[in-house]
DNA sequence: ACTAGGTGCTCTATTTTGTCAAGCACTACA
DNA sequence: TGTAGTGCTTGACAAAATAGAGCACCTAGT
């Protein structure tokens, strides 16, 4: 336990726990995702590549009791509701952004041997 | 599958790539505690807070073929090793002082309680 | 010399986490 | 009328991460 997030004696690290939270399955998905607009539930889950309901619900509660996501019920019984970031949630731009140049400069790099299938 | 990593025919997005990646538990820690210079294998794990010596192995081994982690064997019988980042992975330093940006700013709102001024 | 603890890393068993599929209650479009 | 869509929960299951032991050796303390 060096950064020790949240387990025993030490200071407690807003990094580690910004990690802790990033690197839970989806949640970097979701927030690119969200970043382009506000989505329903079964959009967001398609947007995002494919999660399944059960754990997009839970990543989305997660996200909302952070108060990064705001969930907005427009209607009870026809199930519409809308999913968008709040600002604190926006301001993860930043972080999409980076990964963003980081990726189109470095990744295309390391998976050259990739699936040729539509490798054109 | 709309990003389509690597799923169908979708003409492949390095950032859903990228990101599939950061995802990955430890990774992003691994890459921080990297980031402050060359570790040891059982020293990279006690920085990282704790990953246990299967995964962390894995995830080496996934960050070594991606080029971004550089192992050296320094001795083979007192067992001496080195991972430290490549040129690549040190360039997501980036990502990292952004994901740091916006936890100094952000993440304290959820859990107001730090005193630490670490990773510089 | 001998013990205790450190190095890197793999193996097995167990726990944690994520996924699949079905279902509810209802609307919209064909 | 029927098919497909909406949001989301539940229970059964698969995949991933964990603990912990162990190997073969070195270093420091006593």
């Amino acid at each position: 336990m060096e950064h020790g997030g949240n387990k025993t004696s030490h200071p407690y690290c807003p990094v580690y726990d910004s990690i802790e939270l990033l690197q839970e399955k989806w949640i970097l998905h979701i927030v690119r995702a969200l970043l382009e607009g506000p989505h329903g539930f079964n959009e967001l889950g398609r947007a995002v590549g494919g999660a399944n309901t059960t754990t997009l619900s839970q990543r989305l509660d997660h996200l909302e009791r952070l108060g990064l996501v705001d969930k907005t019920i427009e209607s009870t019984m026809p199930p519409r509701t809308r999913y968008e970031l709040t600002d604190s949630g926006r301001e993860l731009q930043t972080i999409i952004d980076a990964i963003d140049a980081w990726a189109r400069k470095h990744m295309p790099a390391c998976k050259k041997h990739e699936n040729e299938g539509a490798a054109a």
